[in-house]
RNA sequence: GCCCCGAUAGCCCAAUGGCAGAGGCAGACGACUUAAAAUCGUCACAGUGUGGGUUCGAGUCCCACUCGGGGCACCA
């Protein structure tokens, strides 16, 4: 009897065969196939899943499902990024607990996703707001506080006015709060840092080795964002001071050019400077200091900005040639890159010719580029010449200048080759509550004590009773009876460190976490690290190429180093998918564009949303819904399965036996299909798998027919192949071809090579390039045959009617390319 | 300002330097139907953003530009 292909009846009838079956349990302890792990990035439980985590999720489902097929023991486990600012807001929002907040949130996402009929592994699961989570947070925190990884300074400071949180730089974008757009300010507060700069070297040099397995895009963004810059550190003695301005330089072939110095002005040493000047100027740096403070990012990033500033009354000493250099202050000049002091080259430096133009400086050319004079033209010169005006650097080159300029500087004593980077120490500690608290004690006596390792967890205590509003300090401080503890080492009163840690350190190193997602004895077993990882191909957007992939990094070279890890590098491969727009632009309640993917589940059900997320496009390109048709997936979901319905023959049959055209079709699918697949061209894997559908249509109706084996052999093989796409469609229709589920584990085969070789070939004349003629010929043709055989072809002929010709370029069997003079 | 990515049919997208079209959407027509939907089938539509170059041959490689998207940016 014919039946109607029916979405929902065929996924109220798979769901609870895989409960029983766990078709993906990795953790079986006689299975011998090799590993692989596929991982997608977790999210965070804000409500329920949405349609970018429906592209993400079908995305990477399709990878983890063909390695399955392909024969590996796949690991791919789930979990959820669960502190955070979003539950402590809607706490406050809604006098909610943000505990039972989230896990509500989780709950829905975890019953989404298995509807979604996402390929984890339910064994390995995690939480990390959950004590059995985070205690290995501060487990690992203490480790990095052993070896003067984690550490507390005082400093100038990101600051959330909205938010009433510091941010880490990597959270400041533009000058505003990534996550409320507040303008962010500085404030000068003690906190938690890990030593993220240690590692800028290898951080920046071990990117090479990911050329080709990570987005490109994503390579050039840390790059960036690492900064390295090669120069000097040059030290200019304060005339009558004992004191000296040292500069970071990577110009040091112009040090004969330097004509002022600049100080950030907020830099303690110009606070000292200022001490010791005239009350006149003193009382202008005040003033100017309090302007400077005042001026936000976006202000102070304007380009067009007019340089402002105050010569301090003191004169440094150019250790090159000790000429006498005004020392001046200026908001161009930044407090916290490099040593917050700058020798100005105003010749060739943009900047600085425009801050001697406005204080009316002199401006010394040490560089002909074969521009004009600088000090004529008033225009920087900042590319490569020969030195000039500088003594013994005079006539090199630039690479040679910088070369002995530092030499001097070094025999003299006064510098050194330096680099410098953009990147800074990651600011890990946060004033709220919804994180993973910091193991420290603080006693009057002993200062800093590490929380016994016995002690932990530090958990969290009960949200009730805490006024969770955001007021600058950590709701914490308030849970008396937690903060106050005796010190572990001298039994004195002392009081629990109230930060809580940037929620960046849980997602850090949480692909490590699901080795072993439930031991309390370890945060992961280094014998399964070996089976596992690293993370074979890692999946998620490109809004965390910088944050989450940076600081995973970091922490993966510290447990290499610490001897935890044999690898330097958490994720060989990644894959960042776009966004799922709409008309144009990002979905968004304000927008009144949202797109509810529960809405697009009921209307089309899951295969068509999870197809059409493949069928898209390219898997790094935006999707917009308004140019797709999941309507269409659907249709063709339903042509595939009516394929399997009409197989007439049995199970097992002998398939070479059958025709020789259509066994063609599906073995020339075969290849394509995997080769599509493993570049990640699902789009065009899809594109094959309809193709496929199509010939096996027509043979059924006007071919060979339903009963010949090799309609059944190309219909089992797309079953299989949309596993990885329409996990419903495809197990039905397994089913319907006769056989027990489940299709996920039915195993691709490779393509017959002996279907793949065509007997024959189109082969095609061009003259200049230009199609004339083609016919089929057999493919061991020999080129003198071809050639003859193009030669002789009437409408070649006629195109090479009065010409000469100067070349024949012979490519047999498939081509001939007449050239003429 | 510096760096990266992209531009192919009305639309989304394919195409190891070798016939511009694999697949889909929308469209036209036909079969089936009393009719419609569904289904099955057939067909049309671009010379690849612009201008140069390399090559026997360029959508593909190189150079310049235009447009769109993204990253970094008073970083010394």
């Amino acid at each position: 009897m014919q039946e109607e292909y029916n979405t929902r009846a065929i996924q109220d009838k798979w769901l609870p065969v895989w409960d029983d079956l766990k078709p993906f349990d990795s953790s079986k302890k006689d299975d011998t196939r090799p590993t692989k792990y596929v991982l997608d990035m977790f999210p965070y439980p804000s409500g329920d899943l949405h349609m970018g985590h429906a592209e993400a999720y079908a995305l990477g489902d399709v990878i983890a499902r063909y390695w399955s097929q392909r024969g590996y023991n796949v690991m791919h486990p789930i979990g959820w990024d669960a502190f955070g600012l979003p539950a402590e807001n809607a706490a406050i929002k809604r006098g909610l607990d943000p505990k039972a907040w989230t896990y509500e949130n989780i709950a829905q996402q975890k019953a989404s996703m298995r509807r979604y009929a996402c390929s984890f592994d339910w064994d390995r699961v995690l939480e990390t707001c959950n004590p059995s989570y985070y205690q290995w947070n501060q487990w690992l925190f203490l480790e990095f506080y052993k070896r003067g990884l984690a550490y507390r300074k005082n400093s100038n400071v990101n600051w959330c006015p909205s938010c009433q949180t510091v941010l880490a730089n990597e959270q400041v974008v533009q000058g505003l709060c990534e996550r409320c757009d507040s303008s962010v300010t500085k404030k000068s507060l003690t906190q938690w840092y890990f030593k993220v700069t240690d590692y800028a070297d290898r951080l920046l040099d071990d990117l090479d080795g990911l050329e080709g397995k990570w987005p490109s895009k994503v390579l050039s963004m840390q790059r960036n964002w690492i900064g390295r810059s090669q120069g000097a550190n040059i030290d200019f003695a304060i005339e009558g001071m004992d004191k000296s301005v040292s500069v970071f330089t990577t110009r040091p072939d112009t040090l004969y050019g330097a004509t002022f110095m600049v100080l950030a002005a907020d830099s303690e040493l110009a606070q000292e400077l200022a001490a010791s000047a005239p009350d006149v100027t003193r009382a202008e740096f005040e003033k100017y200091l309090d302007e400077v403070k005042k001026a936000n990012d976006i202000e102070r990033l304007a380009t067009d900005r007019k340089k402002t500033g105050i010569f301090l009354g003191h004169y440094a000493v150019n250790p090159i040639n000790d000429e006498r250099l005004p020392i001046w202050v200026s908001d161009y000049v930044l407090a916290d890159y490099g040593t917050g002091a700058i020798m100005a080259v105003p010749a060739h430096d943009d900047r600085d010719i425009e801050f001697a133009k406005a204080m009316d400086l002199e401006i010394k050319m040490v560089v002909d580029t074969g521009e004009a004079d600088p000090a004529e033209t008033g225009i920087a010169t900042s590319g490569d010449g020969v030195i000039v005006n500088s003594g013994p650097l005079d006539g090199l080159n630039k690479t040679d200048a910088i070369a002995r300029a530092i030499e001097i500087v070094e025999e003299k004593g006064t510098g050194k080759g330096a680099k410098n980077f953009r990147l800074r120490d990651w600011l890990i500690s946060r004033q709220r509550y919804w994180g993973t608290p910091i193991p420290i004690i603080h006693c009057e006596k002993c200062g800093e004590v590490p929380v016994p390792s016995d002690q932990l967890p530090v958990e969290l205590p009960d949200s009730k009773g805490l006024d969770l509003q955001p007021k600058g300090t950590s709701p914490l401080g308030a849970a008396s009876e937690w903060l106050n503890v005796s010190c572990p080492s001298c039994s004195g009163p002392a009081k629990r460190d109230s930060d809580t840690m940037d929620t960046f350190v849980d997602s850090s190193w949480y692909f490590l976490r699901f080795l072993n997602p439930n031991s309390d004895e370890v945060p992961f077993s280094q014998e399964e690290a070996k089976k596992w990882a690293p993370v074979d191909q890692y999946v998620g957007g490109v809004t965390h190429a910088i944050l989450h992939l940076l600081y995973a990094r970091f922490f993966t070279k510290v447990l290499h180093d610490i001897g935890m890890v044999d690898f330097e590098e958490p994720f060989t491969r990644l894959l960042n998918q776009g966004m799922v727009l709409m008309n144009g632009s990002a979905m968004s309640k304000s927008r009144g564009n949202l797109v509810r993917l529960s809405d697009q589940l009921d209307i089309h059900g899951v295969d068509a949303i999870r197809l059409t997320m493949a069928f898209a496009g390219p898997p790094e390109d935006d999707i917009d819904w308004a140019d797709v048709s999941p309507a269409a997936s659907a249709k063709f979901l339903a042509r595939a399965w009516r394929i399997a319905q009409d197989v007439k023959s049995n199970p097992g049959i002998d398939v070479t036996a059958g025709d020789a055209g259509v066994r063609k079709s599906t073995h020339q699918f075969l290849k394509g299909f995997q080769e599509a697949i493993e570049t990640h061209k699902f789009n065009v894997g899809v594109a094959k798998a309809m193709e496929l559908t199509n010939h096996l249509r027509k043979a059924i109706d006007q071919g060979p027919g339903p009963s010949d084996p090799a309609v059944r052999e190309g219909a089992e093989e797309l079953a299989k192949a949309l596993s990885l796409f329409a996990p419903y469609a495809s197990e039905d229709m397994w089913h319907l071809l006769g056989h027990e589920a489940s299709v996920a584990l039915a195993g691709f085969r490779d393509a017959d090579p002996a279907l793949l070789t065509e007997s024959t070939v189109m082969a095609i004349v061009q003259v200049n390039g230009k199609l004339r003629d083609k016919f089929e010929v057999d493919v061991s043709i020999t080129e003198d045959q071809l050639r003859a055989l193009a030669m002789a072809s009437v409408q070649v002929q006629k195109t090479l009617q009065g010409l000469e010709i100067s070349n024949v370029i012979i490519r047999a069997p498939k081509l001939v390319n007449i050239a003429t003079k």
